[in-house]
DNA sequence: TACAAAAAAGACAGCGCTGTCAATTGAGGC
DNA sequence: GCCTCAATTGACAGCGCTGTCTTTTTTGTA
């Protein structure tokens, strides 16, 4: 229809159209109060015709900060970690606030190991005057980066597994106590030999899953065999090894609780291959629940943390303005599937 | 140690604290020619004393555009796509890149079936003035959106499977040519009776693999054979029903070729309910190489697509300036794993 | 030593918006 | 109708940088 004018309307080119100043189209664009209607009308007129859009770097200048959220994690590229759901969910989660926030998210996977990130990560929010940050884990458990982040002034939000509260915001989850009913579950379905494969622990999410199930063994009146601990790496492969040896053992465990789901798959491919069948000889829980949980056969009973809600709180928090909310827990979800059954009877 | 003073640095306190005027400063940081050397070192000094970070926002508006690229993608939370691995492979890839260049990654998935997402886009690419915008598939290949990104007049690349040239900038992979390898692959171990799955078609890369199918098949010298070709729709559960279907023929298929890993991995999960060993009794073979293609048993031989390396050629195309390659296509990979092996004999 | 030409450095006007504060208008009360 | 006060609206100075054009300095040459 109407020409394209070759460049682009500014606030100018509306003001002039809907003879005003071009103050009051930026109290109309921004939503400030003392607007008359009448006013607005005019003003809103002018931009649909004009298509004018609001140019973000004029804004971000004046306004000395960016509409941009920055979503920081571990940079899975620097591990060959199959993290990959764990990270799309959490940008989903960022995402969906970002969009009501009229913001843009901005992603930074950072290898916290490289020499310099703290600069670096310092470099990229004042420079991009950045409106927030989101810290994901196990980077927000990193005392480093936190204080890189801190130095910056910027507002931001730590997602963090466990209470650890510190002076900052934090978005945490129920972890420690997720894993605990996961025991009773167990516990209930008559378990008594209950097994526990650790991982990694630069993960603080790890630990926090571990003292779970020591609570819960607590809470149900069982004790902890040593020998039912074994310590994994996040791998399939570590899942798979730990199972053969809990396997081997005289005593064998009726459940296996795996600090995560990758683990957990080799724990089930391990007993496959030694034709021990789930979950009628053992049952085998995970953590996460990732897409392959649905997937395997059978399906894996574990617990899905609300990766997504996080982000999408902390988010929140941090466009909120008022540094009120400082810390907040969402609960994770027990998700039982097929994988546990009723302990077997000797 | 040095007192922070509570505002940055601009420029304008460079330019002060090394005696030259702002434009050297500016010509310095930017790394523009004429500048003596001595001028140069006595900038940097300055720069690094008072930790100078130019300001994106300031330096953008003056530029009249930003320093940011757009990753556009099919928004995996719009379907319930287990599609995560792929996206973290074409974010790394756009990282990668973006980071050399000293740019930044706005990811944005979108719903390309949502009323009004082209004026949605247009209004991001505008009002961010985004440097660039890679367009991944399946959106790459939707008129609707191509054209309202090319209305912007902003710089983009799709991200193509296929070869379908138009007019714009494109990496694409040859995964017609690839597909047809496949067969190859399992011609080569004696395979006659190949199976074909295919997914849904909205993403046109399954077009390709079907035609490569299709190809293989004649240039190895086999018919097509009707009954052996079931359509799925991409997920595990329509891998599963077409493998009952196809082991349910009287004349089996001694291979199954899936349109995508998913896929394949229900293939294997049936037969293997069926009590169909792999891959004495059938071969199986997928496309994508997702991650539990590496953690299958048997492991699945499937085809790796360059998608790290597309992304990351599409944001160089970008920036590069000069509108010189068009069209750049970069090889898929045959990845030959356990799952296939000799046709069995009869 | 002097002079033209090239190299280096600077001056300054924007880029398109927001924030502050001043000016104008309208409403209500007398 | 006039005055006061609050509600609206406008004027204008930045925000921190880059692009253009001008001025100054240096270099090469006769």
């Amino acid at each position: 229809m109407g020409q394209q004018t070759t460049t682009r309307a500014t606030i100018f080119d509306v003001a002039q159209r809907a003879s005003v100043s071009i103050k009051t189209v930026s109290r109309v664009v921004n939503r400030e109060p003392n607007v008359r209607d009448k006013t607005r009308q005019k003003v809103e007129q002018a931009i649909a015709e004009l298509q004018y859009r609001p140019d973000s770097s004029a804004r971000n200048l004046a306004r000395q900060r960016s509409h941009l959220i920055g979503l920081i994690y571990d940079d899975p590229a620097a591990y060959e970690l199959p993290s990959s759901g764990y990270i799309i969910r959490m940008q989903q989660g960022a995402l969906r606030a970002c969009r009501e926030r009229m913001h843009e998210l901005l992603i930074h996977p950072c290898n916290p190991r490289e020499r310099g990130v703290g600069a670096t990560l310092r470099n990229l929010i004042e420079s991009a005057r950045l409106a927030g940050v989101v810290l994901a884990p196990p980077l927000s458990n990193m005392t480093r980066l936190v204080r890189a982040i801190q130095e910056t002034g910027t507002p931001f939000v730590r997602i963090s597994p466990g209470l650890k509260v510190r002076n900052d915001r934090c978005v945490a989850t129920n972890d420690l106590e997720i894993s605990a009913d996961m025991v009773d579950h167990l516990a209930s379905l008559g378990h008594e030999r209950i097994a526990f494969i650790s991982g990694d622990d630069t993960h603080l999410a790890v630990g926090n899953r571990y003292d779970g199930y020591r609570e819960g063994l607590r809470r149900n009146g069982l004790k902890l065999i040593p020998e039912l601990v074994v310590a994994g790496d996040n791998s399939f492969d570590s899942g798979a090894a730990a199972a053969r040896q809990l396997l081997g053992l005289d005593a064998r465990p009726t459940a296996v609780f795996c600090a995560n789901d990758d683990m957990a798959a080799g724990v089930v491919r391990a007993a496959s291959k030694l034709g021990v069948s789930i979950p009628d000889q053992i049952s085998v829980t995970g953590f996460d629940d990732i897409v392959m949980a649905r997937q395997m056969d059978p399906r894996l009973t574990t617990i899905r943390q609300p990766l997504a809600r996080m982000t999408e709180r902390a988010v929140k928090m941090l466009l909120q303005g008022d540094g009120s909310d400082l810390f907040e827990c969402i609960p994770a979800e027990l998700k039982i599937r097929e994988s546990t059954g009723p302990a077997p009877r000797y």
